[in-house]
DNA sequence: TGTTGATGGTCAACTTGGTTGACCGAATGC
DNA sequence: GCATTCGGTCAACCAAGTTGACCATCAACA
């Protein structure tokens, strides 16, 4: 059953695996992450997890219920009333009572929750400009369309 | 303080957020990983761990200390040493006494786990090319440079 | 030669960001 | 009216890390 360990150039290996598109994505978008996590903290929103984005992200101003939230960010409602629970503390959302439902609450975002979410995203797109600037003229944005139509593909229901 | 609500279109920001390259990264990041990890278990190594990759993929075939693994890996020493207890737990490496250094020790794969290495390297390459079926022809491939490139500047050190 | 400091590794406690399962109360379909 | 589904929470757990304290060994040097 065993593999025969001197048929295998390890050099070789070595070299491709670093080259394995699911690692790329994987550094590239932690790189891009902790830069984000960490300028927005640098703004003066200190308690910033990246765990807000679960919910900061997928929230309209109308106000949306936590299993629209949880649907939306794939992942169950219990994570999405941890993550609310920690807003609300912060004052970041609020929690209404849905008035056409009285066992569904509306989660809103308050003035300073707007505020963050503003904040947050003039931080994420000017690193997107950033990392655009790091390649060729357009060459981002064309990575951009291929990535978008790549996940058309692998994931066509995800945000 | 107060950011002017009305100002923002809120329908823009959403489209535009859903094309942050960030986003996109870590979106395909996962939709690589998650199946990945499925093949690899449907393979037969049912206990195959996402952290299992923390060493595997760091190991060379002469052996590796656990801060060597830790500095490539980018984690803390305490992080590589519980993954190597687990993997030599289920027989995957095994830990040896370094000959030159009576403080450290050499991490080994295990015929066992070099036979679970080639198998999920098979995995991550087909994977690889499935992906880039989903694009035009020597589109994954140009994909692949622009990160490579981007990488550098961002992540020199990284794996 | 001994002491001092850096290095390799482990232990223990904690943190983050989830998960599953049990449950409650309100809504819905007939 | 009653069973079922749906929205949400509680509690327990888990994975994959972190930090900090610590021990043993090694390396440099007065």
């Amino acid at each position: 059953m065993s593999k025969d360990h001197d048929a295998i150039d390890e050099r070789a290996l070595h070299e491709r695996r670093k080259r394995v598109i699911g690692r790329l994505f994987m550094r590239a978008a932690r790189a891009f992450e902790e830069r984000a996590v960490e300028r927005i903290r640098d703004l003066g929103y200190e308690d910033y997890r990246t765990g807000d984005n679960l919910v900061l992200i997928h929230l309209d101003t109308r106000g949306n219920r936590i299993s629209e939230l949880a649907q939306r960010a794939g992942v169950t409602k219990q994570a999405i009333s941890k993550a609310v629970r920690d807003l609300e503390k912060r004052g970041l959302v609020t929690k209404e009572q849905d008035p056409d439902d009285g066992r569904a609450q509306i989660v809103k975002l308050t003035a300073e929750g707007f505020d963050m979410m503003v904040d947050a995203f003039d931080v994420v797109f000017a690193l997107d400009d950033e990392f655009a600037g790091h390649l060729p003229e357009n060459e981002l944005e064309r990575m951009r369309e291929g990535m978008l139509a790549l996940l058309e593909k692998l994931d066509p229901d995800g945000f």
